[in-house]
DNA sequence: CATATCTCTACCAAGTTTATAGAGTTAACG
DNA sequence: CGTTAACTCTATAAACTTGGTAGAGATATG
């Protein structure tokens, strides 16, 4: 349908195109009444997710409890809870899997590291730990409606963006 | 030569094994005494690191200075900095590219999204900003020889570990 | 000149990501 | 009722990334 550039793929850290689809997806629904359901393909189109692709992703989201479908004509999507209560933690677990950046220090999916003898005595593990509890603390604390008022707030301080 | 468990492999923000060899190689380093170099085999073999791989790491390490080598018999490789000095961050990005979870938020590797109009209204973008600047504050505080103290102190702190 | 070491480039198998395809299910509406 | 607009589910595939191997070369020591 589009060209979409390649990605030129920048290595590990980088959240996945998935977890963008579904947290933009998440901010759309969030913008609507939360009573009436919003359609896939609407979703789709307003946000420029491939529709097929953006199917999957409600469907992990729902089955997680994140959204609530209604099926046939007048069907679409809806917000379970209240988009100050869905953290982008919850969501980035569910698409892209543990947050942790070692096996070893998974929450959701521990497992020992098959290369490393004791953890105890594990130099990258204490450090490891240090970062993400630093990075569980942001993402679990900040929610959809907290990026959608930052982004609201953004554009409100920033009037008529002229050319570069 | 060895059987390695395969990765069950746990989604994106995970750092590489990669990244967990050069880490783990620069301890190896910072344990010497400084003056001797070390070598490639030597280190591959007491970290159980797959010794043409670690050659490559290695070499990465050297071209960004982090890392010295000398050649020949007697050879091997020596830390250019203290061990104090060396941080997790700079590690991360020469072994594994930019930090950043999205292109438009790295320092250096910037690029725009592909799909995002505005960086400004872009919901997520306003959130994971304050995600990286908490995991970068984390990751260029800690230094290779803070994980050698951690580690050691840990290992103090627990005699003779039971059986679980 | 023999040998131990680092250096460089190329290659490749397996797995993951990002989709696409298509058949099925359900509810509303006329 | 039957048509249609929606969600649901499973399978498939191309492009890319990761983790590792191979082998020829360069260089210092003795």
């Amino acid at each position: 349908m589009e060209v979409r550039e390649t990605s030129l793929s920048m290595a590990d850290p980088m959240i996945s195109q998935k977890a963008k689809y579904a947290l933009r997806a998440l901010s759309a629904l969030a913008r609507g009444d939360g009573k009436q359901p919003r359609q896939i393909s609407e979703i789709a189109a307003s946000q420029s997710i491939p529709k097929k692709f953006l199917e999957q992703i409600l469907l992990d989201l729902k089955r997680e409890g994140i959204v609530r479908s209604l099926r046939g004509k007048q069907g679409g999507y809806l917000l379970v809870r209240p988009s100050a209560e869905v953290t982008f933690g919850e969501v980035l677990r569910i698409i892209d899997g543990p947050l942790a950046p070692l096996p070893c220090l998974s929450i959701t999916a521990y497992r020992r590291c098959d290369d490393c003898d004791g953890e105890v005595s594990c130099e990258i593990r204490h450090v490891f730990q240090k970062v993400v509890e630093a990075e569980r603390a942001a993402l679990f604390s900040l929610t959809i409606a907290d990026g959608i008022s930052m982004a609201d707030e953004a554009v409100a301080g920033e009037p008529v963006p002229e050319e570069a």
